[in-house]
RNA sequence: GGCGACGUAGCCAAGUGGUAAGGCAGAGGUCUGCAAAACCUCCACACACCGGUUCAACUCCGGUCGUCGCCUCCA
């Protein structure tokens, strides 16, 4: 079965064929850091995060640049604010954005590139550009012509024409076009700046994806992500930059993710009505958010609520439990043999055995993380059944299943970064989250759970159940068990 | 105005031209002092509405209504 994407420049999925065999190159534009992120963007991270795990669990080697926006009107002004330097408000939150994207078991992509670490490229673009006459300098720095593009709109299937009718008034009366974008902008004093044969200045914002892109990935590449903003003008301007500097297609496949929504209305930082990832953390535990943000198809609009993460915290809470069961069995590791099988033991397996395949044919399907964590769910109940039903525990068939289950689970895992821990780390995480919140030390928890082991001793249930029922108000659920009480965080 | 997305059970959310994955919630059962967890069983007379194509449509086409996005910085 082949992999298919659904590209944006084509408006259909198509089969995703690399431009070499074997080898994908993929970028994705990352974050302006001048403030700590927020959910929309981790909806993004996380997205391009399980894209890029899942082509390599095809067996494809892959490049995978995310760059940082690390110079910037937004950066300049809230250094401004601040009255720190613009270089060091930039380092700040992108030790902030790590923070976050480690949390949510976001991998590390092969290249993490900054524009001001990219400056001589950035200019030997634009220098490309003034030669094949698609750039012009002017007092406040240099712009793009757009209407010398021909194919200037081909992405956002946009007709300059009627563009021009509907733009609003640009107060940069610079621009030849209102259409035209800065590739360089000169610098006012005290504004970071770099030397340029246009004068000091700094870069435009489109070009340094065109530039960081290139230099790592050439040209054409096979996968370009970001959100569905960001289609234009963003990306529409990388794709004129970048192919009239060197007369070739600037990427193959474009992928856009889809909104976070509040109450069916865009977040974004320009409404005000975001959260960013560290408030959400701060309630629920990353693998919640993580599961919420995979639950909907990436192109979707996903429409956030408080609800929905409680929902949620629910059903993660089973993954976990039944990462836990599998990991408590014992088992040596025994290949598939249908003939060694008990008759309950085949029909366990008729049903483990397609879990996985579907599951892949999910991801094959545009990237299809809901159909696919539906399968995940499959095999959660597979293993517990596993581990539950007595008649099920013949060897070896009981081995050879649990060799399937725990493989299946592993790999699930591994595409989807979900589970993100092991469980012992997820319930000591939940643990410390709501004993936080309720500012408590587990010994309070052990005392009432002494307590009410007394009164069950005296066989005082009633007693017994208020301590209970008080703790369960808390989130605290306690499991009576032959060696003892344990308790966990709902 | 231009371009685009969406409208599926109480909630969230997949999906297919031939009668609807999964999760949450809910009901009953096993287990338990009672619970919890786990397991078993149940839980969409039709997928916004109206037409059309078809042997057959929720699934294709047209229209209506509703919601949202882009067209300006934005994941």
């Amino acid at each position: 079965m082949p992999l298919r994407v659904y590209n944006t420049l084509h408006r259909a999925k198509e089969e995703f064929v690399p431009g070499q065999p074997g080898r994908v190159t993929m970028y994705v534009c990352g974050v302006t850091v001048y403030d700590h992120c927020h959910i929309g963007h981790a909806r993004s991270q996380v997205i391009f995060d399980v894209i890029y795990r899942y082509l390599r669990y095809r067996g494809l080697q892959v490049t995978y640049v995310r760059n940082f926006t690390d110079v910037d009107d937004k950066i300049i002004n809230r250094a401004h604010e601040l009255g720190v330097p613009p270089q060091e408000l930039a380092e700040r939150f992108i030790g902030e954005f790590y923070t976050d994207m480690n949390a949510l078991g976001i991998e590390r992509p092969t290249h993490e590139p900054r524009a001001t670490g990219h400056i001589p490229q950035i200019i030997e673009i634009i220098r490309q550009l003034e030669k094949n006459g698609y750039a012009y300098k002017k007092k406040s720095g240099v712009y793009f012509s757009v209407r010398k593009f021909a194919d200037y709109g081909k992405l956002s299937r946009r007709d300059i024409d009627e563009m021009q009718s509907g733009a609003r008034v640009d107060v940069d009366e610079d621009k030849k076009d209102p259409l035209d974008f800065a590739l360089w902008k000169a610098s006012k004093p005290g504004e970071p700046a770099w030397d340029s044969p246009w004068g000091a200045g700094r870069p435009g914002w489109h070009i340094e994806c065109s530039a960081m892109s290139s230099h790592y990935l050439g040209q054409p590449f096979d996968i370009h992500g970001g959100g569905q903003d960001l289609v234009f003008p963003h990306h529409e301007n990388e794709i004129a930059q970048s192919e009239a500097a060197v007369g070739r297609p600037f990427v193959r496949y474009w992928l856009h993710n889809g909104f976070l929504q509040i109450n069916h209305e865009k977040m974004s930082k320009s409404l005000g009505n975001f959260f960013t990832i560290r408030e959400v953390l701060a309630k629920i535990p990353p693998e919640v958010l993580r599961f919420v943000l995979l639950g909907v198809h990436y192109r979707h609009p996903l429409d956030y609520f408080d609800g929905a993460l409680q929902e949620a915290r629910e059903a993660v809470d089973r993954v976990y439990t039944a990462a836990e069961t599998l990991r408590a069995q014992t088992f040596a590791p025994t290949e598939p043999d249908e003939a060694k099988l008990t008759p309950a033991q085949k029909e366990i397996w008729a049903v483990l055995q397609p879990v996985l395949p579907t599951f892949v044919e999910a991801m094959d399907d545009d990237f299809n993380t809901p159909r696919a964590l539906g399968q995940l769910f499959e095999l959660v109940t597979l293993i517990n059944t596993l581990a539950t039903k007595g008649k099920l525990k013949d060897e070896p068939g009981r081995a050879m299943l649990f060799t399937a289950a725990a493989r299946a689970f592993d790999a699930m895992r591994g595409v989807l970064g979900f589970p993100i821990a092991e469980p012992a780390d997820y319930r000591r995480r939940c643990a410390e989250l709501v004993l936080a919140q309720h500012e408590m030390k587990a010994e309070d928890v052990e005392r009432r759970i002494a307590e009410r082991n007394q009164a069950r001793a005296a066989k005082d249930f009633a007693r017994a159940d208020v301590i209970r029922n008080e703790l369960a108000a808390l989130g605290i659920l306690l499991k009576d068990t032959p060696a003892g009480t344990t308790w966990y965080a709902k």
